[in-house]
DNA sequence: CTGTTAGCGCGTTCAG
DNA sequence: CTGAACGCGCTAACAG
């Protein structure tokens, strides 16, 4: 029924192993001989047996992305971008690799389970995206996996995900998100603001920790009380930012800023704050995280950080096909960059 | 150096044959065999070889979903429902299924190799997403790659996608695109609209067809001129709309309306409209279609049309499994819903 | 309920 | 540069 690799032999007239050869590009090959391999290919519309060609090689042309949520756009870019580089000619049979991305949404189990099913399937590579859970026993299980990929000869690369100590052979591109929340912070108390409220992300999220320490840290920078107060946790969509803003406002009426743990919170921010009756920035400012497209078009515009997705993930996309050296020490820092917009002004008086 | 079936089989003192049953759990075997069996792959720490079992079983426990733009959440958010639907057990092999997203980017040529490439993986399910390419040639070549799957046994599922003619063994889940632009503009009309600039997304796109059909629909309906030259193609991205918006504005400043083709293009005309000077909707209505989750954020917030992407997303992957019968025909549209809010109003007179 | 026996379709030695 | 032979690790009959 399904014509295999010896049916494009026999009618090529050569043996299996020449098929395979000219398929896959790795031997010498008379280019008459491949003429007429790759006609009888066409002619038959054969098609390559993918478990068997992995089954026989020891590896697959599988390469995994795990992202926390693909709903958001923060995951999308990245993946687009890692996407970009993995497709393409370079992997064996054909030379197309899969690039398949994977939504966890943020359980701990699926982004175990993907690993195991990814492990399974002999993947290439796997790039893990975005802030890692910090429940401990969770973490070990996650580095014990991402040990037994790289022993299994699966390229493992961390993208925007600070670096697990565990698992060395991860290459790891981290966000400094720790610099880009003090930054944030330090420019609104350059323009005065002494009582901001903070919305961050779910506990025990890398990234939420590290923004919020940024945070915390222009804070003591200059002198200005941490009340406990004025954080509130939430997950990273624009009803938490919402919710988290009300209760802000309950808890202290004369905030004059709110950060938010990223862009799309800061937006559910606005919308309380405009349906408090509060003018933005004249009344209270609000600032964001990530720069993502939306943010510009917000009114006012967002002041943010922008990371730059696109470009950390291409990169991690290239290093991950053993196209790009890996940084020195196996770990590289990427900075956010300041955004300065109409969403933050001076505090009223 | 990796343990095989073999080893976890010496273990457990039991043929390969009896692990494999208990890990895909399709034969009866005793409870104590299984406890022994499973106790052993624990010990061994084994990891089913998926190539291996693919190849033996002929069917993989891989499901494709293929995007236009992961970056964009109307692909997002149906990616995330139907994988949801897939993950979980169900499947062979210990009963998980690897549900992948493959970013096309909407480019024909990565659409057909992602399709070639599930092919090789004898994937066990497809789900195409979003609106196709119309260039006959291409969408003769994917129905016939449609149909060379289904004949291997997998499963195909559009959504959010038009039946393909040619690909009968397709189910489709399809948007009342046309309806949709239909109601948005009859609510524009409604509203004593008579000028109004229409903002479609690329040419030879079905989607952008369907929605303009709807568009011209409604103007017909009314006896209001279609001119040409108050219809601009672009992306769907914000900066298509806004250069889009600038272009009509140019061609004619006294529209009063800008229905865009989605809600992304729509937040672009509103950057637009508003740089002009232009009060939204007091000077200019503006709407847009999808509703994704940002655009009730918008400001004014945006009046569109909904579509049930998760609710289709979820139906998808569930058909996909085999576990919801298809809709009588194969083919099932869902509707949108008109949500009319702020963005637009009564003309300026 | 369990063991035995054959392949699944391809990549890769080794000769030639 | 090409062919022959072997085995990758697992599942699917078939017996028992």
């Amino acid at each position: 029924m399904t014509v295999t690799l010896a049916d494009v032999a026999a009618r090529a007239q050569v043996s299996p192993a020449t098929v395979s050869r000219v398929l896959n590009g790795n031997y010498p090959v008379a280019a008459s001989t491949r003429e007429r391999v790759l006609r009888a290919v066409d002619d038959l519309d054969y098609v390559l047996n993918g478990p068997a060609s992995s089954l026989a090689a020891a590896t697959s042309d599988l390469v995994g992305i795990l992202v926390n949520d693909i709903a958001d756009p923060f995951f999308g870019i990245m993946a687009a971008a890692i996407q970009s580089e993995i497709g393409g000619p370079g992997g064996r049979a054909g030379g197309e690799r899969l690039g398949v991305v994977c939504n966890t949404g943020g359980s701990p189990e699926r982004e175990l389970t993907y690993l195991t099913l990814l492990q399974r399937q002999r993947a290439a590579a796997v790039v893990l995206t975005g802030g890692a859970v910090e429940d401990a026993p969770h973490a070990a299980a996650v580095a014990a996996k991402l040990r037994k990929l790289g022993d299994a000869g699966t390229q493992v690369v961390l993208c925007g995900r600070p670096p697990a100590p565990d698992a060395p052979e991860a290459i790891a591109l981290t966000f400094d998100n720790r610099g880009g929340g003090q930054q944030l912070t330090e420019h609104l108390i350059g323009l005065g603001h002494r009582r901001l409220g903070y919305i961050a992300g779910p506990e025990e999220r890398t990234t939420t920790r590290h923004r919020l320490e940024g945070h915390r840290a222009a804070l003591a920078a200059h002198d200005i009380e941490d009340d406990p107060r004025r954080t509130v946790h939430g997950r990273y969509d624009r009803r938490a930012g919402y919710e988290a803003t009300l209760e802000l406002l309950r808890r202290d009426p004369s905030l004059t800023a709110v950060v938010a743990a990223n862009d799309t919170v800061a937006l559910g921010a606005c919308a309380a704050l405009r349906e408090a009756g509060l003018r933005i920035p004249d009344d209270v400012s609000v600032a964001g995280f990530d720069d993502l497209p939306f943010s510009i078009d917000a009114v006012p515009a967002l002041t943010t950080v922008r990371l730059p997705l696109s470009e950390a993930g291409a990169r991690a996309g290239r290093i991950a096909m053993g196209r790009e050296e890996p940084p020195p020490g196996g770990i590289a820092t990427v900075r956010g960059e300041l955004m300065v917009r109409g969403s933050t002004g001076v505090p009223r008086v």
